[in-house]
DNA sequence: GACTCCTTGTAGCAACTGCTACATGGTATC
DNA sequence: GATACCATGTAGCAGTTGCTACAAGGAGTC
């Protein structure tokens, strides 16, 4: 691997990290290059330009958080709709992973407004989150599956979209409450 | 009333609907100005700062949505969690109403991001949330009327999320789905 | 008519944006 | 040893950002 393909690399990782930590805040090309410990034009060496940086980082956050959710509730006993929500709700919710909805929050909000490359990336996470629920989703037959599985990452992203802008510890409440919304 | 004054409030009139419509896309100065009918020497004539303009025009929009939500739904007759979710998601996801709930999203983002002015405007918008519930809501005495309401703000908002992601015209489906896995 | 305040236009500033031209030292290849 | 390519620094471009200094026309007041 040539010193240039090394650098892209380490260059992900550390990038991956000061998205996971500053979300969309420091993301001009001048503070991606500092927060990778190069100068921007070695940033614009190594990649072909802004959007391609953002790509491949988050890129690399998504299969993170793919490779998370699939380690914290396995796929193979498939789960009732409520319980899989209750379950997930609860990782999601969790110190370690709220970083990773709040990132993804933002993402969704740039992809909205139409900035590159995010619209893309949005489609492929949405993609990876309807997966993940199909694959464990315990549902009679005749019933809608792709309605059902949007329905439950909408209940998640809700949850994390109001923990966002709650200055309270309100999360672990708000998901007890949910529970009880919940039929069986 | 100076025409200063009456400037300014006919600026807030067309930025609110420039907002609706184009979300924080197009929000520069300038593009603010334009879309306001004046020069951007003018709208900081109106205006102390981008700030207070975008503060102002926010203002607009939550009252008008606090307006829209108090008239769909009457607070005379509280309604069971799952039913008021259901009547609320109803709403929300209507046409007339998507536009609002897309650029709350994107608010919600920008105040993760840390934005002036949009902290503010989401803790203010957020409250009128939580009491346009709390008036609504039948709930037992003992249980946590403000776990629960914080519950199905974040039910509202994650199906305005995944609203704005998806091409397809999923949200009548996901909201049939998420109706079925309430407990009534 | 002089004075003052409200309103508006012209012009521009400094900072930041994404990105690039150019030069240069090094390393590998023939 | 000549040539070619890789890696990196310096410097800067044109465009956009939020914002401001300055001047001037107009309207009202003394």
């Amino acid at each position: 691997m040539s010193i240039r393909d090394t650098q892209r690399e380490a260059g992900i990782e550390r990038l991956a990290g000061h998205l996971l930590e500053h979300g969309l805040a420091r993301t001009s090309l001048r503070q991606l290059a500092a927060a990778a410990g190069v100068s921007d034009r070695m940033l614009l060496y190594y990649f072909a330009d802004k959007a391609e940086v953002l790509a491949a980082v988050m890129a690399r956050v998504a299969g993170e958080l793919s490779l998370r959710l699939a380690e914290a509730i396995p796929d193979g006993a498939p789960l009732r709709p409520a319980e899989l929500v209750r379950r997930a709700a609860e990782f999601t919710t969790g110190p370690e992973m709220r970083r990773f909805m709040r990132l993804w929050v933002e993402v969704v909000a740039a992809a909205a407004r139409g900035e590159a490359p995010f619209p893309a990336i949005v489609v492929q996470v949405m993609a990876g989150f309807r997966q993940w629920v199909d694959a464990r989703l315990d549902l009679p037959a005749g019933a809608d599956r792709e309605g059902t599985a949007a329905a439950i990452i909408a209940v998640i992203d809700g949850l994390a979209l109001v923990d966002i802008c709650s200055e309270d510890e309100i999360a672990p409440r708000m998901a007890a409450a949910l529970s009880g919304l919940l039929a069986d």
